[in-house]
DNA sequence: TCGTTGCATTGCAACGTTGCAAACTAGAGG
DNA sequence: CCTCTAGTTTGCAACGTTGCAATGCAACGA
């Protein structure tokens, strides 16, 4: 049956607590008995219970990481970092995924907190900050910008920055007609709203007229939503020669739509995405993008949740993680 | 500090044990009872401890699905099918990875089946089946073809008919320089060299001779791979109109090296892609695709990991998943 | 009246582990 | 010889839950 500290005592003759010791490496077992009972051990194939131990210890050294869905590019990558840097430290994640259902998202993080996980990761896209913040029962951050106190921890890049950025370089690049495909007023997360905030601030600041004709909005961040935005402004008999992304995407799916139409890219329309999802890098033109640092991302945030973890009272913290424009054949001159 | 059933009895005055009761639905409790405990369960928001739950239960309804990177779009797609078609039946499926580590591989199907998980998802690259079976500790199933009989249930499409059919779709277009890319003569995991079985009896059927030099090798099944691969058949001097990708990340690849050649595909060259990534779907012209069908690779392997959970003694099975080509762009006639 | 039945509720023990504090051992010092 | 100390080892209880078997209770039929 069930080989557990018990049968490995017995075996090597000494008491259950012992072989804990050894198992865990505590200091001060005489190393004739460390090797008796590691013989022990591995003749028995003995392996701790992490059930037991967590229910006796109290910590699962787990984390949960919630995202609406985990084989979309960002994500998966994004999921992959948090597995290996989590690994750095011990811990193990456990990735959840919600589909963007606002229920789901408030069970995640109200559910598990505290019980079969220590803390959660949980990049939103239905529920507010302030909401999960009410809701949550343990320790939470948020990945995502903050937009006002909340009472959580989040992490995130500068998105109205890399607004400005993406579209401040498709300006300096001499596009006058600069489209947004991605604005997505129904959601809570605001990430959409920062991003057009700096498209637009971008645009003043250039004393290029907005036009709102140009901005389009989409239902998902999909490359079907792209290709048919991208469709729809193209029709609308607006006239294009740039088009800012809010994820490459969008971009890719708005390329497609493109080609299908003759348009060539990028000397008929620059395109410029955002993520920096692997896919860009291997399209046909490659895709100038924003890139986020998703490492430091992933590393800020679980920083961020072992700080919380220790001192849940501290002050919630807004991290800014870092971005860069990554210019490649889609728009650049 | 916790809320536990102890304070909730105390709360609801009734014992633990009618706490658990109703938290549990179960059937024998009074209706007046069962509404004042579960006002104390509302009341004290109580949740119960899932790890205390399953050492008791000696069950943990969670199985862990293991594979070589889950930010890989075949991966995460699969992953992402994986949980939602466990949650069906309310099982957690834990994603780990291994990035094709051998140690890794072996770590996670000897350590953690029978303790924190009751069965595992492997889907190995560096270890053979055969050491899979004599590591494992508990319920195991392979995605991946079975070659020899090893103990374990597999799960998986047919790779050498797939094989097949994408040669000979290649052929059928009136192709006669067909390369293969994708072979990996290093790796114990042997889906390469079905495909590549596949594509010999194809080419064999057709009576077209097999140029050895028209199959290329890679290292790792990703885009650059493609690239390079690619690029070494047009250096060597061979004559080639038509290419049997074993990945659509290696054919997205490929395409990139062909685009940056001048070739146009599928004028020049035909393409076919395996798996039908998201990205095949999208890409310029999109990518000709043999598509496994992986919600059916998912249900099976969760189906037969429930039946090996159930009857661990029963004789290893080797199930096969559909597949079908899906004509796109990059090779339509 | 008394056993019988069936429902409702309960106490006890155990799952495998670790925290705590006590107990043991051997060698050093008085 | 005894005490002290440092190094080892141990027993007991508890983490929060559920399986098991027993108990209490009311209504029932004989």
């Amino acid at each position: 049956m069930s080989v557990g500290l018990r049968e490995v005592a017995a075996r090597a003759g000494v008491s259950v607590r012992t072989v804990s010791n050894v198992a865990n490496g505590f200091a001060h077992v005489a190393p004739d008995t460390r090797r008796r009972v590691q013989q022990a051990i591995d003749e028995l194939g003995y392996r701790p219970n992490s059930n037991a131990r967590q229910l006796r210890r109290g910590r699962t050294e787990t984390v949960s990481l919630v995202v609406p869905e985990i084989d979309t590019p960002y994500f998966a990558e994004l999921a992959s970092l948090t597995v290996r840097i989590a690994e750095e430290r011990g811990w193990t994640v456990h990735i959840d995924q919600t589909d963007g259902d606002p229920d789901r998202e408030r069970r995640m993080v109200a559910g598990p907190v505290g019980r079969s996980v220590d803390g959660v990761l949980c990049s939103p896209w239905a529920v507010s900050s302030e909401e999960l913040s009410r809701l949550r029962t343990g320790p939470v951050v948020v990945l995502g910008e903050r937009r006002a106190a909340s009472g959580l921890d989040h992490v995130a890049i500068d998105n109205v920055a890399a607004g400005v950025t993406a579209t401040a370089h498709l300006l300096s690049l001499g596009r006058r007609r600069v489209a947004a495909i991605g604005a997505q007023p129904h959601l809570h997360n605001g990430t959409a709203r920062l991003r057009l905030d700096g498209y637009r601030s971008a645009l003043r600041e250039a004393g290029v007229p907005v036009a709102e004709g140009l901005v389009a909005r989409v239902q998902t961040l999909h490359r079907p939503d792209g290709a048919s935005a991208m469709a729809r402004l193209l029709d609308s008999g607006e006239q294009v020669d740039g088009v800012f992304c809010f994820t490459d995407e969008l971009a890719l799916g708005a390329m497609r739509t493109l080609a299908e139409r003759g348009l060539r890219v990028p000397e008929d329309v620059a395109v410029v995405g955002f993520d920096d999802i692997v896919d860009g890098r291997w399209s046909v033109p490659a895709l100038t993008t924003i890139s986020p640092d998703k490492a430091q991302i992933a590393r800020m945030a679980l920083d961020c949740l072992a700080a919380r973890i220790a001192d849940p009272a501290a002050p919630d913290r807004d991290l800014v993680a870092a971005h860069r424009l990554l210019v490649r054949e889609t728009a650049s001159g």
